[in-house]
DNA sequence: TTTAGACTCCCTATTTATAGGGAGGATACA
DNA sequence: TGTATCCTCCCTATAAATAGGGAGTCTAAA
């Protein structure tokens, strides 16, 4: 195999540390060259504004703009990159919607570093890779694969919630009751249950704790 | 330096990914030789005690045992280890409760790889190191720095919770109520309600909101 | 044996959160 | 000009959480 054939890579995660290990544990593999990282997703944004790569390794909790977001940003703009999740949450319900965002692979950070070389290359070559423990549980709850891949109605996203609930999600995670919220953000208490109710039900949870963990787990913070 | 003058190094984090990276990372240093790993607290103090290593880089945050823990029983075996605690977190409090603890140095996860050998060379010496983020917290809250590293009163950490009122917790950050709670654990709700008090008092946050963020900072659930 | 901690349960009372509904004003879009 | 979405606020009512107190049992340690 040609150098010009090298699999170029794109890493990005908000630890820079992760990042740098990678890195280093790719530098054994002779296929794959990593040609760029970002610690945020605005970072990746901006960084294929003017390169390219073949392979995205990304992570779903980053601040300033999340993985799922930029997942969104490509998909808008009908870009087509090989992309490997990597997260600490092997959540059935975040594999299905990067799956629906046009991801190709999810690796959980938890498993061994050589898995990594073997997801870029699987999705290089148009494959999907998924590591152990999300597996079974993305073919029994999902019928096709590549298939969905387009789709991107339905699901619940952060982006899915309007600028003020979004607002209002991040203050109950700070421990805001809702006379508080009102205060700070010049609105009734009413409005602010308002708010509670709708993202009770639009993020399907039970209760303000339900509200929380979603906002960590999305890092909405 | 003779090889056999190498610092030994043993490295705990529930992210075997990142264990992987740090050992790649660290493999270019020639005075540092990676002698074991970990995935949790309680396998940290298995393997030390059939083995020996100069220093200890810690996660905080690990399922089964987390650092903290390992931290007291070392220090309650009078174990001197040279301790770099690496955490997601720049959380004050809690570098000064793991510098209490006897931990030596501070590395935020998302600093730069390189600054792992550095860290681990300075708390080998016995010198203290912390990246950087962290230091001036450090200095302008707290007075002497050796001399608190006996001390070990105050400070609230998952260990000064009991195994009920954890279990409790854990059940709170999965969106139950009082009631479900206690039928779960059969107990009355005027029980669970009186761990729900005495959480929200030991962890000094303002409702089950911040019980929920505590639980997910410290990887309890 | 005293003491301390952990676990259990109860009382009263107030504050918050949840559930379901309606509704007006603004804006943007077809 | 409808239509839709968002932001705002209200009503009623129940469920749940918070606050402060007391108190009994059991076990393990001093």
């Amino acid at each position: 195999m040609k150098v010009e054939n090298k699999i170029r890579v794109h890493i990005a995660d908000d630890h820079q540390i992760l990042i740098d290990g990678i890195i280093a544990v790719l530098n054994n593999e002779e296929e794959i060259e990593v040609v760029g990282h970002s610690v945020n997703g605005k970072l990746v944004l901006d960084w294929f504004e003017k390169n390219e790569a073949d392979v995205l390794v990304l992570d779903i909790n980053m601040p300033v703009l999340d993985g799922i977001e930029v997942l969104k940003k490509f998909q808008e703009q009908g870009r087509e990159i090989n992309v490997v999740i990597l997260s600490s949450y092997d959540d059935v319900k975040l594999v299905k919607e990067v799956l629906k965002l046009g991801a190709n692979g999810f690796l959980a950070k938890k498993c061994a570093g050589e898995h990594i070389a073997e997801a870029i290359k699987s999705v290089s070559q148009g494959d999907q890779y998924f590591s152990k423990g999300v597996q079974k549980d993305i073919f029994s709850s999902l019928s096709g694969r590549k298939e969905v891949k387009k789709s991107n109605q339905d699901g619940v996203f952060i982006s899915s919630l309007t600028d003020r609930e979004l607002e209002v999600l991040k203050l109950i995670s700070y421990e805001m009751s809702s006379r508080e919220i009102g205060e700070k953000l010049h609105i009734s208490t009413s409005t602010v249950d308002t708010y509670r109710k709708s993202l009770l039900s639009k993020l399907n949870v039970k209760n303000a704790v339900g509200l929380a963990m979603y906002a960590v787990r999305n890092n909405i913070l």
